[in-house]
DNA sequence: GAAAGATAGTTGTATATACCAGAGGAAAAA
DNA sequence: TTTTTCCTCTGGTATATACAACTATCTTTC
């Protein structure tokens, strides 16, 4: 279960074994979890490691600890799904449409001053640049660009692109994405949008610039997506923050 | 500054201590804060002290950590208040611009299939319909459509449409604006959106969709809104929903 | 039988230490 | 001058240990 060896941290490690614990139903709610002295004594290692798994959890709102008592597993959240941040891919599958791309470039280039900014990088700092055809059920959808700085994603390759962007950086490079701001704006078809999209000149466009954050405030995602206004609307959720 | 002696642990001691540094201006926004060893070193305390202190206000959002440069300033959470539900005068003021209003039509008509499905009201039953020119710094901005059931807003004059709608809705008729769903998507403009937007024909739009509810989950106002594309960008962010 | 005390188990706080990995600048080499 | 190397700073991970504070139960005492 927990392989001190591996690359990934071992707190990180437990923390996925009790979630999957506590999903699977082996550890139902309000139901305590086994102490982090039983935890250390179990998989040999220390307690504050554990302490530092479960403390994660616990800020995630899948646990909640009780001193002198135990550490007992939470209601799970009933999370508002539409709003949440979603990539093209779930975003598709979300609408009951089938996701696809066709590539267009994928290079390594020095960022242009409007990257940079919003990336938070010196200007001709190098990053991916990623253009893609979105399609949904086959048909064009959108034209996107993303830019990613060089140095947070490594080894990205062709094949990791055509997966799940997301997946790869949350799962393998074991980043946690936690928010993005977007800015949605209607346009004129330009050129380029008119060629791969297989609409008129002048056709109106939906403009969507999101740039994402990790955890830690460190942008790792500038998106230019300039969707089909016939095929596309943007849909979201809004809360009421009383004055 | 930090008490060994104290009954408050030495880490909520620190905790307290940072958050008043930033909130005195000592420690600005985006600048690093001391390092962990220093807090340590100056504090004679345990630099694991030191981070559980630190972990805290990462955890609250006060401060992010980068991985071999330090730990910073956040911006403080009002500048992050963008995403609430706010009205178009609102969003104006926020905006730094002055926002005013011509009205085009006030009246009471029977819902027509639309706008009953979106008020979830029979077709036919009475709603107000509030059509107008939203102007910001005097520019034609929108052109909006408003529609409110009209038993629940009993009373509307134009006066109080030309103060604040949401303001009457929340003081006077003391019901409580929850949240909204809104679809957003480009178009071309229309006959009447070229005249009241000073625009040219075939310009493009940003058509907003709005469905606004009260606590209860009652739908208390549907509006429909296209503004000027070149004068309106519509921001917001979201947050990553952990699969 | 009821109250008081001891006991074992839990999380909470705190220290000291060690090494790893990323970032950035200084020094050395080309 | 430009590139490379290295050193030192930063936070990240992990261990071992100790005692405090709280909870629940068991045991003794009244």
């Amino acid at each position: 279960m927990i392989d001190k060896n591996s690359p990934i941290p071992i707190y990180h490690q437990l923390e996925e074994y009790i979630k999957s614990q506590i999903e699977c139903g082996a550890l139902k709610v309000d139901e305590a979890i086994p102490s982090e002295r039983e935890y250390a004594e179990r998989y040999q290692i220390s307690r504050m490691t554990v302490r530092q798994a479960i403390n994660n959890l616990v800020n995630e709102g899948y646990l909640y600890r009780q001193k002198g008592r135990g550490t007992f597993v939470n209601k799970q959240k009933v999370e508002q799904k539409l709003q949440g941040l979603t990539s093209f891919t779930e975003d598709m599958l979300e609408r009951g449409m089938k996701p696809s791309s066709k590539l267009l470039s994928f290079q390594i280039i020095p960022a242009d001053i409007q990257v940079a900014s919003r990336l938070k990088l010196k200007e001709n700092t190098p990053v991916y640049e990623i253009q893609r055809v979105r399609l949904a059920d086959d048909v064009p959808m959108a034209l996107e660009t993303t830019y990613l700085p060089a140095n947070l994603v490594k080894g990205l390759t062709e094949e990791i692109i055509n997966q799940s962007l997301y997946k790869y950086i949350e799962d393998t490079l074991l980043l946690t994405i936690s928010e993005a701001a977007q800015q949605i704006e209607a346009a004129s078809a330009k050129e380029i949008e008119v060629k791969h999209l297989e609409i008129e000149k002048g056709s109106p466009v939906l403009l969507i610039l999101r740039t994402s954050y990790l955890q830690d405030g460190t942008p790792f995602e500038f998106v230019k997506s300039a969707y089909r206004a016939d095929r596309y609307k943007f849909v979201h959720t809004m809360k009421r923050t009383s004055s």
